[in-house]
DNA sequence: GTTGCTGAGTCTGTCAATCAGACCTAGCCT
DNA sequence: AGGCTAGGTCTGATTGACAGACTCAGCAAC
């Protein structure tokens, strides 16, 4: 009974990387403005309440990890500054997005729903993210996925 | 040019209290783990290399939340043991772990490939994450998704 | 029957991150 | 000159991460 998994080194783990960009407490969050429209400091400071300081280092390690870059704009009478937008790096992380607040709504939401949907820019229906194989075959329930080494995989050295 | 964003809360947003569950730094790993079999404290922590304090820290919320339950079970020749598995709530976390997988897969992998897949019970194949929308079209380009309010959303104020 | 092992933790001290609140700054407007 | 605004920095208190040592219950070997 012993979990065919313990035999596989998780040094390279593609989740463990991609949670050092999206594990902290309001990375997430930020992203949701950004793809929200509100692409501006204060506009997401107010909007989120994360404190100035965190808010400019998350905006910060996202540009520098390239899910952000920053921008220049000016608006008639003021001076230059600047706003943050998706890279196609940062773009992609739509099924991510997708997939938390589905589960977000299934789980968190109040009984009115969620505040927030993702719409199909054609008709307008709501979107989901569906795992499907790449066969062709929509994977219904959960327990039909089942996790296995891929081709980077590594035995475990000690 | 003022995002329509800016209009509503997000007091209620799903997204943040989702990432009150799944934004810490290892929250995912441990689920990682879960997931691929390993159910086991000392098990996941050799693996994962998370701290034995964070590690006992994490699955207690992770039980207290619902995603996880502790169960007792017993090899012949040990005292009862308790280990951890997913609840109903857990496993409908395989799409947010798949799509986080893909990201990382896309943009975090090593030259050689990543070192889990998800495969499909059924006929092996692998899995991914597809956006979808409820009339069944199939949402091709992350540009292809626009964020709305959905019916939970509330007017600002203030 | 004491010594040791194992799984699953807890305790302690250090160091980094978060947070709230005040302060700063460049350019524009009056 | 004085004030406003967006986008930050600086400061000090609280919280969290982390490593390493310690605990504890039950089995097993000496």
């Amino acid at each position: 009974m012993r979990p065919a998994a313990l035999d596989w080194s998780v040094e390279n783990c593609t989740i463990a990387r991609a949670m050092e960009i999206l594990g902290e407490r309001w990375t997430l969050v930020v992203l949701r403005e950004v793809f929200n429209g509100v692409r501006r400091f204060d506009d997401m400071r107010v909007r989120t309440g994360v404190p100035r300081q965190v808010l400019a280092n998350r905006l910060a390690m996202l540009v520098e990890r390239g899910v952000l870059r920053r921008e220049p704009y000016r608006e008639p009478g003021s001076r230059e500054r600047h706003e943050y937008r998706l890279t196609g790096m940062g773009l992609d992380l739509w099924p991510v997005l997708v997939a938390v607040l589905g589960w977000g709504d299934r789980y968190l939401a109040d009984p009115e729903g969620s505040p927030l949907t993702a719409a199909h820019r054609d008709c307008g229906g709501e979107v989901r993210v569906e795992l499907r194989c790449e066969r062709g075959h929509e994977v219904a329930r959960p327990r039909d996925v089942v996790p296995r080494p891929g081709p980077g995989a590594r035995r475990r050295t000690g």
